[in-house]
DNA sequence: CCACTTCTGTAGTGGATGATACAGATGTAG
DNA sequence: CTACATCTGTATCATCCACTACAGAAGTGG
């Protein structure tokens, strides 16, 4: 009943990702916003809300597309294979030209001047993020998948920690290739990293 | 001659350097800066010219004072040592609790919105310290202080990679007791992580 | 004391930002 | 066709931003 929207969207919301992604929270302006969803802040408004709202539901986008392996990582069969699926996960998405550097997530969590609610959903999501990693990692356990003495929770702080220090890298200019190099050291080191 | 300075110009560089490091440059105002610095707006643009200047100046500051273990790291007598400053230096300066959290230079280098030149200056200066750690690397490989088939520059690029990763940690909330638990693992697999 | 230089404080500049008022357009329900 | 609800476009608002004009204060050299 009334009026219909005369745009998608979903192809709105993609275009504001394309946007937050590459500018950030902050530097992305509203007129930026109009422009590149072409549409009317009016239309903005009453569609989404305001930029605080519209960044939620770019970040909700985000994890249901971009990065949605994330949640594949944890139905790896072992706990190796979803350290590498992480690693490989951050790489390939970070360093992807279709999208611009980095990761959304990681930047905006680091990014200053962010709505304190936006920031401190960012943080919960990363410690859910890393519970279930952690969780996945004790099922490894009784699987005899990794050592007897492993500490899960450090193996995956340590695991995301690597995962962090890869998106930082592909979001300042590292390639490709170069981060596939650095994973393959690192996946080197993975089963013997448990003592 | 003439009036002299009525403050202490490295005092309110610390004052604007705690600003920046937890605000972020964009998200920083001249009226923070003036009130945490002492001074007014006019005294601030007659002593360092502006915003961008300024935060150069924090950054020269921050070089040469709290992230001077930068330089230290690459005196360590072996590779190992070196990698082990890098890291627990990113570490107790990111968890430090008499600073704001995490590294200035990492949260600079992936924040959005900052003048062009500063950001290039910031990444010119990740490559070059990548590259002094890969020269110590390939100096620690003629000292027969790594296996003959190293490649020195993506193990830098390794390390760095974990240092960058460690920050991110440090500046969302992780403790250091943790962040020392990651470092164990991660240095009980360096020597093993060349092959 | 004077001339001169530099700094300080008040006050205000133009411009950009996030958000909206309002009127007209465009659809649906009856 | 009419009444109503929702969307769209124009134009604008109050606020905040980095930055500065200007006059007076506070030193130094003579």
């Amino acid at each position: 009943m009334g009026r219909p929207r005369q745009f998608c969207k979903d192809q709105a919301l993609d275009h504001a990702m394309q946007l937050f992604w590459s500018k950030g929270f902050q530097a992305t302006t509203l007129a930026d916003l109009t422009a590149a969803m072409g549409i009317n802040a009016p239309s903005l408004y009453a569609a989404f809300g305001n930029k605080e709202a519209l960044f939620e539901a770019v970040l909700d986008r985000y994890f249901a597309g971009p990065a949605q392996y994330l949640k594949h990582a944890l139905q790896q069969p072992t706990a190796r294979a979803t350290a590498e699926f992480l690693w490989r996960g951050a790489v390939g998405l970070g360093t992807c030209p279709d999208n611009p550097a980095g990761c959304l997530w990681v930047r905006s969590l680091l990014s200053c001047g962010l709505p304190t609610d936006l920031h401190k959903r960012l943080l919960q999501q990363q410690t859910e993020a890393k519970q279930q990693v952690a969780e996945r990692f004790t099922r490894a356990l009784a699987d005899g998948d990794l050592p007897p003495a492993t500490d899960c929770k450090i193996l995956a702080e340590s695991v995301f920690t690597f995962s962090f220090g890869l998106s930082v890298q592909a979001t300042t200019g590292a390639t490709r290739t170069q981060l596939d190099e650095v994973i393959r050291l690192a996946l080197a080191a993975f089963p013997t990293t448990i003592s």
